[in-house]
DNA sequence: TCTGGGGTCCTAGGACCC
DNA sequence: TCTGGGGTCCTAGGACCC
């Protein structure tokens, strides 16, 4: 073979939010560092990251920050300053796309698929983890596969700052035993299903007939979980630019609403929210949908297609018909709005309907 | 312990049409 | 009068990811 061989290498940034964070204030480096919501335990909301030295106690992203603070009290909490981690991963990728030969899909502020061609997959991967570690001073492990899945599912083993390869050849021996839930792609809703199938762990999955999940799952979905119990899956890093289907905002309220006139007033704010960031692509609204979670964690939605417009005046008022809908009675401790865009046609051809990020 | 905010995609069921 | 089968569009809801 004269050509090398094309690899996947998923980069993932080691405790991405806290490491920035200490970054720029060397003072903190070491100690346990909490980054969520507005930097306050009392209020409502969850940890975004924690460093290692936070998560010895215990503490993990999703958690409630109240709940964090109190298993570590001489943590540091910090507020999420989006925009300064977002000029950080901005940094992280260009030094992945300035590397030789890359395609870059980002899949979020701290991690890219990287499709290579190399016959030394290992060598390559210390190369990006010393050039990602020399431009941004930040530390990364990268997942090596002959598929997205599988370089996905490498990472974790190769955390922290190392590198781990996963192929057709080791699958099964390395993730074989693990539940399905360790999947990307399956939560714990998906796996207790599974379960009721007979179907537990990563090998049992990968044994089972596709069409045997169809009544279950459906059409795509049923065989898709088989695919995922064997690692397969596209093996083309996609760089072509990700095109926004829509926007949302949501904001959750301290003390849960029960007046519906400020449930008014929290609509015209997020549809003024929402506005700037379709109007900062220049494209049209097409729909809109209304979340709504009532006390004390039941979510309940409202959409509805709208005749294309960029008129903010006419989202508000179909916004505001859709607040009509909810039953006044009940209080509200969430509010979230989404405004739904038109696909480019040339966007919409050759997209592969995936989900979770691919 | 009590659950943020920003996204993506799939499925089911009803309405409507031929 | 009661009925088929196929198709599309829309709404609501569910699940997953970072």
């Amino acid at each position: 073979m004269t050509e090398t061989t094309p690899w996947v290498l998923h980069v993932d940034l080691d405790q991405f939010i806290a490491a920035v964070e200490v970054l720029r204030r060397p003072e903190l480096m070491g100690k346990p560092v909490i980054v969520g919501g507005r930097g306050d335990p009392s209020e409502r909301a969850v940890v975004s990251t924690a460093s290692y030295e936070a998560r010895a106690f215990g503490v993990g992203s999703g958690m409630p920050l109240r709940i964090a603070a109190r298993k570590v009290p001489d943590a540091v909490i910090l507020p999420v300053d989006a925009a300064h981690y977002t000029a950080a991963s901005d940094e992280v990728m260009a030094t992945l796309r300035a590397q030789p030969g890359t395609t870059v899909q980002v899949l979020g502020w701290d991690e890219a698929f990287v499709g290579v061609r190399t016959d030394d997959p290992e060598h390559y991967a210390r190369d990006l983890q010393r050039a990602v570690l020399d431009r941004t001073a930040l530390h990364c492990s990268v997942g090596i596969g002959d598929t997205l899945l599988r370089a996905k599912n490498a990472t974790g083993f190769g955390k922290p700052r190392g590198v781990f390869r996963l192929t057709a050849d080791n699958w099964l021996e390395v993730m074989g035993e693990r539940p399905t839930v360790d999947l990307w792609g399956v939560g714990t809703k998906i796996s207790r299903r599974l379960a009721g199938h007979g179907i537990s762990t990563v090998a049992e999955l990968a044994a089972t007939d596709p069409a045997s999940l169809v009544e279950e799952f459906g059409p795509k979905m049923g065989p898709w979980y088989v695919t995922l119990g064997r690692g397969e899956g596209t093996s083309v890093v996609d760089d072509t630019p990700w095109v926004a289907r829509g926007h949302s905002r949501e904001t959750t309220f301290q003390q849960n609403l029960t007046d519906p006139e400020q449930v008014r007033d929290a609509v015209r704010d997020l549809v003024a929210r929402v506005l700037e960031d379709v109007a900062a692509e220049g494209r049209p609204v097409i729909g809109l949908t209304l979340k709504v979670r009532f006390a004390p964690f039941v979510t309940k939605t409202f959409a509805r297609k709208i005749p294309e417009t960029s008129d903010p005046d006419t989202v508000l008022a179909r916004a505001l018909e859709l607040v009509d809908k909810l039953d006044p009675e009940k209080q509200i401790r969430l509010l979230g709005l989404r405004a739904e865009m038109p696909m480019p046609e040339d966007a919409r051809e050759g997209h592969t309907p995936t989900r979770g990020g691919w």
